[in-house]
DNA sequence: CAGCAAATATACCAATTGGTATATAATATT
DNA sequence: AATATTATATACCAATTGGTATATTTGCTG
């Protein structure tokens, strides 16, 4: 009586084993082999259960983007004020690595520079996550300044836009750099932003 | 009596003519005939004065690198102070269409997240090229400390850190989106964070 | 537990990949 | 202008690419 199908579950098989590998390598740079090998399974399995790379690639995107909001959504149910919610983006991403984060780092950072030029159904993706999670930090910041926990003058768009482009930006000169110096300095700059709107 | 040998005007050509592909397309993303057909020379000739794609790859990064610090250097010799100097990342950034900046985007931000976990060489590139722009702000901020115009307290590497991550960041926004509205929220965030050094 | 449908594996495809050995052409030098 | 050298093109390579048609196995259902 497993109300999910065989197909639904390898499908899922598929896209967790495959994430990882398509956030650290890119599109381009994973092949149908990386799958196969990842996976213990053939190209006919494969192909069975999606139509092609791409939509393989555009599942584990949608896999990768969920395992980061679930991290960061639950922190921030423990957390009882507006203030506090948004500072778990510095504490959080702080501890990048006390949380089971995807492999190979930001999956928005990375589909998205390498897609925007090149390939519109990942560049969407993309496109739409970087919208939503805009839309939540100003959801976050409205609801604070209803109550009255932030100044009323603040421009919500962007604070939101400012604080994530200072942590995607961050994530990129810390991996290539390897100096998490680096990231600790930008984190305290997006913990003042934030604190200056109270 | 040319000075240049063919072989060193060749070498230029070819990186002048595949620099943005790579850009574009990304490491991976770029073949062997992409160079070719947009060089319309053959492979013989490119491995004749390219050991590697990998070379080729190399050598393009630090052409479409350097046509961004050009243009910002120019800008910034036509400015008097320091705080103006600084200000320059902002109105420079801001004018992305007037100036010629490589197709694709920035170098930095492409070359570093397609190759951090990937490609050892490029990222190594990626990371020197971020650090010696980051020593390059340190220094404007420094010189504006010692000439009076930004206060002594600030820290001059997280000042520039978090530009970089700001600017990197925001382009990636933008790009992905294609809102250019996001673009000048973000720079009114770097713009007062500048101007609140004096 | 037999039979059918769904899922997976096998075997194949043409095209392309990065790269090389060698032939040919162009350029310097004497 | 002949020669030596350098640079470019040709022709080839094995391996891999994404993808498909078909065979085989698996799991579900009466």
């Amino acid at each position: 009586m497993s109300k999910i199908s065989k197909s639904e579950r390898t499908r899922e098989y598929i896209i967790e084993n495959t994430a990882g590998i398509f956030n650290v390598k890119g599109y381009a740079g994973t092949s149908l082999s990386d799958l196969t090998e990842a996976t213990k399974l053939t190209k006919g399995s494969i192909y069975g259960n999606f139509e092609n790379k791409e939509e393989v690639a555009l599942a584990a995107f949608d896999h990768n983007w969920k395992t980061v909001q679930d991290i960061v959504k639950g922190e921030m149910a423990k957390k009882g004020t507006y203030m506090e919610k948004l500072l778990v983006y510095v504490s959080t991403y702080d501890g990048f690595f006390k949380y089971p984060f995807p492999k190979g780092g930001c999956p928005i950072l990375n589909t998205a520079t390498e897609s925007d030029d090149t390939h519109p159904a990942l560049r969407k993706r993309a496109a739409d996550a970087l919208v939503s999670w805009k839309n939540a930090i100003v959801q976050l910041v409205e609801k604070g300044i209803t109550a009255g926990e932030i100044r009323s003058d603040v421009d919500a768009e962007q604070i939101a836009l400012t604080i994530m482009a200072m942590i995607e930006g961050i994530i990129m000169i810390t991996k290539a750099t390897g100096n998490t110096k680096y990231w600790h300095k930008v984190m305290l700059s997006v913990e003042k932003l934030i604190r200056e709107m109270a």
